[in-house]
DNA sequence: GTCTATACATCGATAGAC
DNA sequence: GTCTATCGATGTATAGAC
């Protein structure tokens, strides 16, 4: 890994577990293991870093949620997988988090790929939503955008509800919640 | 209003604004128009203080969550109200949004005040979900802690997308999708 | 490309005058 | 109680040697 991912990949961890704020050069280069040269060198400062960081954070992200939503399986289970799929709970979202950063927030730039990332998963599940009504899955009056917008809300919020606790159960509760009133018409199935 | 006071409705503005990690001892004595002498005085430093401001911020939660979810109306429009009642969404939560600081969520003093305040939202919301499947309005099926868990982060995810998009819409939408998932059965109202 | 040295502001806290 | 002065450490960035 060249010295430049390394500063990256070092950057991606640290605006995940201390956001951006709470992300100093200094211990970027330190968990990079590269001096201050190097990451001037390479980037033309904290902001610029950051950006390629948030960029590939967001990237990846996208891919993860489009391997569970374009695999097999009806709307529902599809949305179930991407409810239900293996998260670090309590580490919450490295790309929802960045909205709570004032400095990202600030700055179009560093908050354009957190927005479209989101946004796209937005109206990845709306789609799949629509088809649910078609398939008669779900019922004719759900609007696909604005429960595509819940579901997104849930999983965010649910690293909210389990940071706060320090236990994912609260994660696992609201999605809970949500697939049994996303349940498939009377079938009354174990959740 | 007392310097004390005026120091902690400082940090409250100040913690909501740009989180605990992006708060300076600083920038809290300027907003109060303080010395540094007497922030030291009254408190034990910004750790202490910070704690009187979320303890005072998470008080004002939850009274504000109470006056609404025991006011008139059915357990739906009870949770109608609390869902669409006036937010600056785009300020986000003053209580959620501290989940994302690593320093609050490292120091149990600073977290048990957030933690308390969303249980408590949460088990107040199942008590009225179960209300509401007594009296038939909500499916039989449904279980209360797990709706409430879904309440709390729709709301809570819905400041995460409205912030990451720069307007209030996402978040309007996410609670729409909830709403029109919740409505009392066969009763297809606008939403 | 990478390093060290340096710069200057801010961080969080303490000391001590008034 | 409040103020200013001061402290050592850290934050972000630049300079310049190698």
């Amino acid at each position: 890994m060249s010295t430049s991912d390394r500063l990256i990949e070092s950057t991606r961890e640290l605006l995940w577990e201390r956001g951006y704020v709470g992300t100093s050069p200094k211990a970027i280069l330190e968990r990079a293991g590269a001096g201050q040269g190097s990451m001037y060198h390479h980037f033309k400062g904290k902001p610029d870093l950051a950006l390629a960081a948030i960029r590939r954070t967001a990237e990846e992200m996208r891919a993860t949620a489009a391997g569970v939503l374009d695999g097999p399986g009806t709307p529902y289970e599809r949305i179930e997988a991407y409810l239900r799929r293996e998260r670090d709970v309590l580490r919450g979202c490295p790309v929802g988090r960045l909205t709570m950063d004032p400095d990202v927030i600030a700055n179009d730039e560093l908050r354009a790929p957190v927005d479209e990332t989101l946004d796209w998963l937005r109206e990845r599940l709306a789609v799949i939503v629509e088809e649910g009504k078609e398939q008669g899955q779900f019922a004719a009056g759900l609007d696909g955008e604005s429960i595509a917008a819940t579901i997104v809300a849930t999983v965010q919020g649910g690293y909210v509800l389990a940071r706060a606790s320090g236990s994912p159960a609260a994660f696992d509760a609201g999605v809970r919640g949500l697939l049994s009133l996303l349940a498939p018409r009377q079938s009354t199935r174990a959740l």
